[in-house]
RNA sequence: AGCGCUAUCGCCAAACGGUAAGGCAACGGACUCUGACUCCGUCAUUUCAAGGUUCGAAUCCUUGUAGCGCUGCCA
């Protein structure tokens, strides 16, 4: 990667910085706690925690919770553990919107004075009406010409809870035929009588985002307010506020609002709306189901916080929308774990090797390297026995071109163990394989031979008597791009074959108790990984399995 | 239709008036205790289109075209 290029986000910082805009940089990622995170979050998480550290600034934790309907508690801490799990740190800057109610109100209030903002009568239907539309100006709410004192106390009205839910909102007044929607008399506080999970009973009007926002940034002494492209419009009422309240006097001064592209991958479902149906139809096992993309779903399927890091970085930022392709995730996982992690053997669709002249019921247990390319992850201990699985694909009865794996007569080393020359096979009445029979060297123990003689082909294994066997769920990705999640009439239109359950794996056997793994899974392109839930490490891999698109492998009950 | 944003290789993405970076993917070849990894090589005479300005344009202007967003008391 360019070390050189910014993106645009840091090429407007520069200039700021330069022209004395501001003077440092706070940022901060203010999630609505109403899900869970998944890949377009850490985009966000990763570009403000990195915007801060860059500029040697600071970045806060902001829980956007001014919407008591849509919001529960236990998104709280999910949001937060998926955030210390990418790394993002916000030291003691953990925030809730909430807290800055009365500030919000005393703004409000200051708005009223000024005649900048009115208590409406209207139902929703009519704000709606009085709104106008896309290519005609809407039309000013009654309320508009309220007095200040009027308003004053009808607002103080709905705080006390004088009004019902939806029978009086407040707006401001700004321009009723202004060609941005947003523009036209925003409604920035609603009655909602109910119980908020952090102030309690204490309100029963709360703001709306466009109004509270802009005042959560300046109180926090954000800098830069990074959000997503729709927000584009709202930027000018984000101005707005905070210029009418009096917390900055022109637009381009902080807090000072930029948007970004959202990340989307081709090929994933990635619309929350979508993941709630597939989870209700029971399409996907959940929110962490590893066909989806959320945090949870990618670290049960071993990706790190590193992998996605650099997923992230590797995407880049730009206004435009932009699909990544998913096998820049994978490469990104591969690159992360490839040194880092063991690698560690497994055979998912199993032939059965003989070694004719290996001694019947003797177990050797081989110190083999955990990875070649990293010396500190150091050696474990693997069963080798007379019989072994194999893949099915490293053995062929008639060779193609180029082919040097396992055929009758030639010779191949088993990784770390002995060079093996095969001499046929067995077949059943259909022809299909049933066993393979080769002679080993007992010289080449460990994966040599002293005579210094040279294999072409290398291939992994485990033995039959003594790997646990596993099942594995091979995973494809959900939709085609083109047709999307559903169909129009409402019918499910992903791809059919996107879980492949084989009952008929095996893993080493030291696996099942090693580090405390229960589960399995391989990311395409080569990797094992083992789901070990919490782990900023990642999972063992295994290379290799190039035709797999991403599986999931669960041992099984008795074992 | 009104406003706003965007358009550079299959997918991301640099280039900020000086003659199209880089990554992923793909494809050749070398190497290899996994055909992986690594390494070496190939992969946009052209930047949505058409005009214009300029010695010089992906960059500026004009006019089109396409995509996305906006008419919640959601964020």
């Amino acid at each position: 990667m360019s070390t050189e290029s910014r993106n645009f986000i840091e090429q407007m910082i520069d200039k700021d910085l330069a022209e004395g805009v501001y003077d440092r940089v706070h940022t901060r990622f203010p999630p609505e706690p109403n899900g869970y995170l998944h890949i377009g979050h850490a985009k966000s998480i990763i570009l403000n925690y990195g915007l801060a550290k860059k500029y040697n600034g600071k970045f806060n934790m902001r829980f956007d919770d001014t919407n008591p309907t849509k919001e529960k508690i236990e998104f709280v801490e999910s949001i937060k553990a998926d955030i210390e799990w990418l790394g993002a740190d916000w030291e003691d800057r953990l925030f809730f919107a909430s807290d800055y109610f009365d500030q919000m109100y005393e703004g409000a209030v200051k708005l009223i004075k000024k005649g900048k903002a009115y208590v409406s009568d209207l139902s929703a239907e009519e704000i709606r009406e009085y709104r106008g539309t896309l290519t005609e100006a809407g039309k000013n709410d009654p309320g508009r010409e309220r007095s200040v004192e009027e308003n004053l106390a009808l607002f103080e009205d709905m705080k006390n809870g004088k009004f019902e839910d939806g029978t009086k909102v407040l707006r401001a007044k700004i321009d009723m035929a202004s060609p941005n929607m947003n523009m036209r008399d925003p409604v920035i506080y609603r009655v909602a009588h109910m119980t908020h999970h952090n102030t309690g009973d204490k309100w029963c009007i709360y703001p709306m985002y466009d109004f509270a926002h802009p005042i959560e940034d300046a109180i926090e002494g954000i800098t830069n307010s990074i959000c997503t492209l729709e927000f584009e419009d709202h930027r000018p009422l984000y101005d707005w506020v905070l210029i009418e309240i009096g917390y900055k006097d022109r637009p381009e001064q902080a807090p000072k609002q930029t948007e970004f592209a959202k990340m989307y991958l081709n090929n994933v479902v990635t619309g929350k709306r979508y993941i709630k149906k597939l989870v209700e139809d029971g399409i996907v096992d959940g929110w962490d189901d590893p066909r989806l993309v959320s945090i949870a779903a990618l670290r049960r399927r071993g990706f790190t916080p590193e992998s996605i890091k650099m997923f992230v970085e590797l995407s880049g930022v730009s206004k435009a929308n932009s699909c990544s392709d998913y096998a820049m995730l994978e490469y990104c996982i591969r690159e992360d774990l490839k040194v880092k992690r063991p690698r560690v053997m497994a055979i998912l669709d199993p032939v059965k090797l003989v070694i004719d002249n290996y001694p019947e019921n003797e177990t050797e247990w081989l110190e083999v390297p955990n990875n070649l390319e990293n010396e500190e992850l150091g050696n474990r201990s693997v069963p080798f026995t007379k019989e072994l699985y194999i893949e099915r694909e490293d053995f062929m009865e008639e060779p193609v071109r180029k082919y040097f794996r396992m055929f009758p007569g030639n010779e191949v080393r088993l990784m770390h163990a002995y060079f093996v020359t095969c001499t046929g096979c067995e077949k059943d009445e259909n022809g299909n394989i049933t066993v393979v029979h080769c002679t080993y060297d007992p010289a080449s123990k460990g994966g040599n031979s002293p005579d210094g003689r040279k294999v072409k082909g290398t291939i992994h294994w485990v033995s039959a008597t003594e790997a646990l066997k596993a099942e594995c769920r091979l995973y494809e990705n959900l939709i085609d791009e083109e047709k999307g999640v559903y169909n129009e009439d409402g019918s499910l239109n992903l791809n059919p074959n996107s879980i492949e359950v084989r009952t008929n794996c095996f893993v080493e056997p030291g696996l099942k108790t090693a580090a405390g793994f229960d589960k399995f899974q391989f990311v395409r392109n080569g990797f094992f990984c083992v789901d070990y839930k919490d782990s900023k490490e990642g999972a063992p891999v295994f290379n290799r399995i190039v035709s797999l698109k991403s599986s999931f492998v669960l041992p099984k009950k008795e074992d």
